[in-house]
RNA sequence: GUGGAUGUAGCUCAGUUGGUUAGAGUACUAGAUUGUGGUUCUAGGUGUCGCCGGUUCAAAUCCGGUCUUCCACCCCA
């Protein structure tokens, strides 16, 4: 053999079971997106790196998947370039594309570019694969799908609530037991400008974020490595040990962020989503986690990540409110608010806990055996036959032996075998094998159609 | 990007302190069964021991590099 053939890291195949499972989380999605309201679109792989670069933070822009430019695209270095190399200014000389890094993003650039013939609000749903650029480990890859809803063009907090309600169809549909956690951006701007550190936002945020994992103590350290000064840190201590009851969080939360015009907005902003919830009835649990912080830049008002308790594999669903994005390409004052599932890792998560509908792979009802070319002839027409009653058929292609024929049926798991040889042609009858109770039967073909039909 | 583990038959895995010809199960192919699958029996390919290099009389085994997969960090779906 030569050498074995491969495919690039983070990457994977899909079996034919697997592209069914696969296809059963896409179809359950996309009819609660379809029940909502929501309208498909779809973008390129590849987008123009402008559109990309420093949408996602510093990290975000080194995960991105960079496409160099066909024909000589050494042509616009020169060997100044190489002397004293820089990455960036390499890159950014032989490189003008790159591979879509999410769907929110491209998603803005569409609705400015066709802003004249979109209605707002617009609500779409996306649903295709990104790539990024990571190491890849247990859930996470190069290559993975995500299922976008959005709407763009529309401030009201309904959106928010409805796409929480999404999220609790969605995963009630699949059998994922999950807990939504909900937060504000400007909470958290709120937070960072009543301890004096407006400009360490998104320091703050990230250590915030690992509160959970790492322990107070641990973030502590982190923001102080940051460069928060202790009187920062210390006005922070009341609000990170902020648990407790909801109607107790509120309270304490205004009281603290009084005079930060902001802060008050997002408390307003979150008080009025979750009073909404209250009403609906979730079957999924929900909370207010001040400590939720998400890593992309571009949020600014309602933060939302979903997770499963059942198992360990990070954040199955995200997304939030953002009221740039649109403005980055030229067209300001458009709020959008989305949500991102993660299909890939909802699979890992179905696969584990063995959430998957029983049925089989989808086969054939009934394979004819193949005798040979005038007994192929006469069974062509049959086929024929019976595939316009609805019913899926096939003829193995070739007179093999009877026993391979038989295992092949056997093995795809075709219920039925029907058999025509020259004993059948004569008579107009048909034997029909059951494959699982392994009972044989002459009939005709009304009595083939009706039994083939249940 | 940082640190750690891993790689042997298509698949799941054995393989002793370096030692001569590399193993089991399963899957696969043929036959027992020329018009009958699953169970059974028999016979058989199962192989660059991830890849490249080094040490040695001798390397699947030791050393270095590289790639893959997995785990932790970072970050995220």
């Amino acid at each position: 053999m030569a050498q074995k053939p491969s495919i690039p890291k983070g990457t994977r195949d899909f079996s034919p079971l697997e592209m069914i499972r696969r296809n059963y989380i896409f179809d359950t999605i996309r009819n609660v997106f379809l029940n909502y309201g929501y309208q498909p679109i779809e973008t390129p792989a590849m987008e123009n790196l402008s559109t990309l670069t420093g949408k996602y933070g510093e990290e975000g822009d080194r995960l991105l998947f960079k496409i160099l430019n066909s024909g000589d695209f050494l042509k616009k270095t020169n060997l100044d370039d190489f002397a004293n190399p820089n990455i960036n200014n390499i890159t950014s000389k032989i490189c003008e594309k790159g591979l879509r890094y999410d769907l929110t993003v491209p998603f803005a650039r569409y609705v400015v570019q066709n802003r004249n013939d979109i209605t707002f609000p617009f609500k779409r749903y996306q649903i295709q694969p990104v790539w990024r650029a990571d190491k890849p480990q247990k859930g996470r890859y190069r290559e993975f799908y995500q299922c976008d809803v959005d709407v763009i063009g529309s401030n009201s907090l309904i959106n928010e609530v409805e796409l929480i309600l999404i999220i609790d169809e969605v995963f009630v549909k699949l059998g994922i037991n999950t807990t939504i956690k909900i937060n504000n951006r400007k909470i958290l701007s709120g937070i960072a400008e009543i301890i004096g550190e407006a400009d360490k936002i998104i320091d703050i945020t990230i250590a915030i974020d690992k509160l959970e994992k790492i322990g107070l103590e641990k973030v502590n350290e982190e923001l102080e490595a940051k460069g928060l000064s202790q009187d920062a840190i210390d006005s922070l201590q009341p609000i990170l040990n902020l648990e407790g009851l909801l109607k107790d969080k509120f309270p304490k939360l205004m009281e603290i962020l009084a005079d930060s015009e902001v802060g008050m907005k997002g408390i307003y902003e979150t008080m009025t989503v979750l009073k909404h919830l209250k009403e609906l009835n979730l079957k999924n649990k929900w909370s207010l986690d001040l400590t939720l912080a998400r890593g992309l830049n571009y949020y600014t008002g309602a933060i939302i990540e979903v997770a499963t308790d059942d198992m360990k594999i990070g954040s199955i669903c995200g997304g939030g409110r953002y009221d740039d994005l649109t403005g980055i390409f030229g067209l300001p004052d458009v709020s959008g608010v989305g949500i991102s599932f993660g299909a890939d890792r909802i699979y890992d998560v179905m696969n584990e806990l063995d959430l998957f509908p029983k049925e089989g792979l989808q086969t054939s009802q009934a394979m004819l055996v193949n005798f040979g070319s005038e007994e192929e002839k006469y069974c062509l027409k049959i086929l024929k036959e019976i595939r316009d009653k609805g019913i899926s058929a096939e003829l193995y292609p070739d007179s093999a032996k009877m026993k391979k024929q038989m295992k092949y049926a056997d093995q795809k798991s075709i219920p039925f075998v029907i058999l025509i040889g020259v004993e059948e042609m004569e008579s107009g009858l048909f034997t029909l094998k059951n494959m699982s109770t392994g009972e044989q039967q002459k009939v005709d073909m009304d009595q083939l159609i009706k039994i083939l039909k249940k």
